[in-house]
DNA sequence: AACGAACACAACCGCCAAGGC
DNA sequence: AGCCTTGGCGGTTGTGTTCGT
């Protein structure tokens, strides 16, 4: 079995780009657009793999890239993201325009990680230190943990300094999966092996509020509970018999240190 | 000044799914 | 239906830099 490898390995650079390698990749893609990865290096006289080239552009090169450090509004936006998808890192990135997954893997990894322990949370399971265990790492493999994750994303959890305010998660046909199938062994959350509840397969949408939007009136979030089957009061404090206009419930949020 | 440890981040590796043939 | 290629992803490693002794 195995696959031959992406490239001829005795005929190609690794290791750090240089300039003139920088500059060859770029302007093959400013004249070409971005084609076939696996003939591009040859197309553009250049000694790497395809896939190198590939992750060259998408994590350095790419004009969109914002360049420089994370922004307090940004760190609290990738713990969140966090807490939902786990270590989806291309999904997080999506919801940061300018960021790659590749960036805000290794600033998870370096910064926030002890930012979190720092602050007593267990950064896999985004619950106090010592307060889980086993009992937490059930709860996140449930479906309640996708409602907390809203709480964690709903405004009124934000912290106070952000202006993250606004989430809005709908529910994603059952059949849709948009992370490729790789959630089995790779979606974060809970480290430990543990089976795990099916994916939730949410179709996630994040962003920052309007200028004009009022940040006084209340945001629709979608509470999970619902769609999981569960009835009020069942798992969560939302107020199921007030549907919203579009089927929308609005969920109460959290109060500070208060954890499902 | 020299050395080692810790840190930060760029890059690589192996795996998987989608799509074409 | 099965194989192969390709793009994409997450985990891990390698290397340069900074800090502490």
């Amino acid at each position: 079995m195995g696959r031959s490898p992406c490239c001829e390995k005795a005929h190609t650079n690794k290791g750090a780009w240089t300039k003139e390698e920088d500059e060859r990749l770029v302007a093959y893609i400013r004249a070409h657009g971005e084609g076939c990865w696996r003939s591009l290096p040859k197309a553009a006289g250049l000694l790497r793999c395809g896939k190198s080239c590939r992750l060259r552009w998408m994590n350095y090169l790419r004009p969109d890239l914002k360049r420089g450090n994370f922004t307090d509004e940004e760190d609290e936006l990738i713990i969140r993201l966090h807490a939902l998808l786990g270590n989806k890192w291309s999904l997080i990135a999506g919801q940061l325009p300018g960021r790659t997954d590749n960036e805000i893997k290794n600033y998870w990894n370096t910064h926030i990680k002890r930012k979190l322990l720092a602050r007593g949370i267990d950064p896999q399971t985004h619950r106090p230190l010592g307060a889980g265990g086993a009992g937490a790492d059930a709860a996140a493999a449930t479906g309640i943990a996708a409602h907390r994750a809203a709480a964690l994303l709903h405004p009124a959890a934000a912290a106070p300094a952000s202006p993250v305010a606004l989430a809005v998660i709908k529910p994603a046909p059952a059949e849709s999966s948009d992370d490729g199938g790789r959630s089995s062994s790779s979606s974060g959350g809970a480290s430990t092996g543990e089976p795990r509840c099916p994916d939730l397969n949410l179709d996630l949408s994040v962003g920052l509020p309007a200028a004009d939007t009022p940040t006084s009136q209340p945001q629709p979030v979608v509470c999970l509970c619902y769609r999981l089957g569960l009835r009020a009061g069942e798992a969560c404090g939302c107020q199921a018999d007030k549907p919203g206009p579009q089927g929308f419930r609005y969920f109460r949020p959290l109060e500070q240190g208060q954890y499902i």
